[in-house]
DNA sequence: GCGAATATGTTTCCTAGTCAACTATGATCG
DNA sequence: CGATCATAGTTGACTAGGAAACATATTCGC
């Protein structure tokens, strides 16, 4: 083995690579209807937990809260979700869709399944099956999923 | 069926979650050496490519050459590498590594090293190997492997 | 009940990358 | 040869996010 061994060979690499992939695809498709990757994820994660904090949806999306603050403040701006103050604790706000955002979302659903499926589809049954597994024993072995997504 | 599928549904969204998890784990051990991944990245491919031209390593890296610019620019004020213009042809310029940076770079290859098998270790060898097949599978069929890294 | 610790959001500064405009140089073709 | 076209690299405007400082607001301990 060389003494500096290929950067290739680190499965960690590998996994950087096609992830991008996966998610610059998605980026393009998403561009159509105006919003980005991460607006996509702020938008589904209040489908079903509409009216939670700012906190809170960090730590769903795995994000600090300067972030969810600025990416909140970008859909606010484009009308897609609603922030309103909490009346027994003023530091706390709700953050929750506006109707043209709860309307976006099921559109922007079928894209991301769409998405998924046409990038794998390489792969077969088994095999995305495996992969799935996979990912999911890593996810849990390591504690990523803080977020109880549902 | 859910109208709007489970967002944890798509594998990649699973893909995303791990390897942000491998990447940030890595770029705090690379952090103790004063560099960041993207840092690292750029100096193991200057290492056995000495005197590339930027846009070559642009393709090499996958990025884009202003990317490239930029990258370059922190490491020749660390340092670690240095741009000599090209006599043949002006507008060309040669990216190579400084001494310092030649011997940084098997340090933070073992610290690559071991932090991809620690990251994978609680997986069985035959998953591991799994994994990076099918990932290999991914990367050839969407034609991602534009990088001759080696 | 009042001071100290704690929690919530926002803001500022930084890294990091894209895209597109720009500058400078070189190549091609009439 | 010279106009046009192509290529190399840099720069500026922008999106995106993390870390830490900050301003408020709340709660806890005494």
């Amino acid at each position: 083995m060389a003494a500096v061994s290929d950067l290739n060979a680190h499965t960690g690499y590998l996994l950087r690579m096609v992830s991008n992939a996966v998610s610059q695809e998605f980026a393009g498709k998403v561009a159509g209807d105006g919003v980005t990757v991460a607006e996509w994820a702020m938008l589904r994660s209040l489908y079903g937990s509409d009216g939670i904090s700012p906190s809170a949806l960090a730590l769903k999306m795995g994000m600090t809260k300067g972030a969810i603050s600025k990416l909140a403040e970008r859909l606010a701006k484009k009308g897609l979700i609603e922030r309103t103050g909490n009346p027994d604790d003023k530091r706390g706000h709700s953050l929750s869709l506006s109707s043209a955002g709860a309307r976006k979302v099921p559109v922007l659903a079928r894209l991301a399944d769409n998405n998924d499926a046409a990038f794998f589809a390489v792969l077969s049954n088994q095999e995305q099956g495996h992969l799935r597994g996979i990912l999911q024993v890593l996810i849990d072995r390591h504690g990523l999923s803080t977020m109880p997504v549902d």
